[in-house]
DNA sequence: CAAATTTAGTTCTAGTTAGAACTAATGTCA
DNA sequence: TGACATTAGTTCTAACTAGAACTAAATTTG
């Protein structure tokens, strides 16, 4: 299982590297990636940011919570379907992510200095490979 | 950053197959990581498990209580050191190891039937060179 | 239209997580 | 030897996690 290895070690990698990054600005990983998905939105409900995060639903409540409580994000209701709420960044949040996304886009992209094109495309095409191999199993 | 997307969603898709087995079989992703860890060894120290499996101290202690629970691991005292303590399966443990360990590289290994031993290379190849990228910049 | 089903979101439970503070034991060094 | 620092492991806090049970509001269907 080396392949298995080392997807598992690379991943981690990156993850210690982002997650430092995100908690130095004062949020969770969760916070910023449902941050992130609403920047530049007009909102959208919370299934939609469920499926787009990757955060199942009862998760995203409590997260969601907390962002509230921060004033960075707030739901307004849906005009037409009355068990859906719309969430949003507030002005606030709108703030945080002007602030924080382009600097943490750019702490990512300081890695990739060295790696030319061709380099990406290769990585990129083995982990569609990898990533498909896992998916195809799961159907 | 199409490339740290690609990891991800590569990640997350081995992630959700290998996990759906190891639930499954009764256990959490953490249990089994250090059931795994301890299996075919004579024990090892809490600090010793924490680095092999990646769970920090605290976490460690509260995954091997719950083991503990189960009646799979087992705390002795350190010959020589007081302040330790190893680690080690019980007979119960031995015997979960000895069902679950094969068939869980069974059930991954059945993802790899149409891959090609070039291909194994060429994906080890491409995620230690990510690896790289990300480790370099946390020295 | 009314009953049954589906969908949206919250609540609850058990477990994992990191990091900080803490206790106990060991090692260092003056 | 005695003060200081280090190491091992536990405890505590705040947060995330999946999944199941639940409430309320559509939607489907007879």
């Amino acid at each position: 299982m080396p392949t298995v290895q080392a997807l598992v070690q690379c991943y981690q990698a990156f993850e210690a590297y982002s997650a430092a990054d995100i908690r130095a600005q004062g949020l969770t990983p969760p916070q910023f990636d449902i941050v992130a998905t609403l920047g530049n939105t007009a909102g959208m409900t919370a299934t939609e940011l469920g499926e787009k995060t990757l955060i199942t639903k009862g998760t995203l409540t409590g997260v969601v919570d907390r962002l509230v409580d921060h004033g960075w994000v707030e739901r307004v209701a849906h005009d037409s379907d009355r068990r859906c709420q719309i969430i949003r960044l507030t002005p606030a949040g709108e703030a945080l992510f002007a602030r924080i996304f382009p600097a943490h886009m750019a702490h990512l992209g300081a890695c990739f200095a060295g790696m030319s094109t061709a380099e990406h495309k290769r990585v990129q095409t083995a982990l569609r490979v990898l990533k498909q191999v896992f998916s195809k199993e799961t159907t």
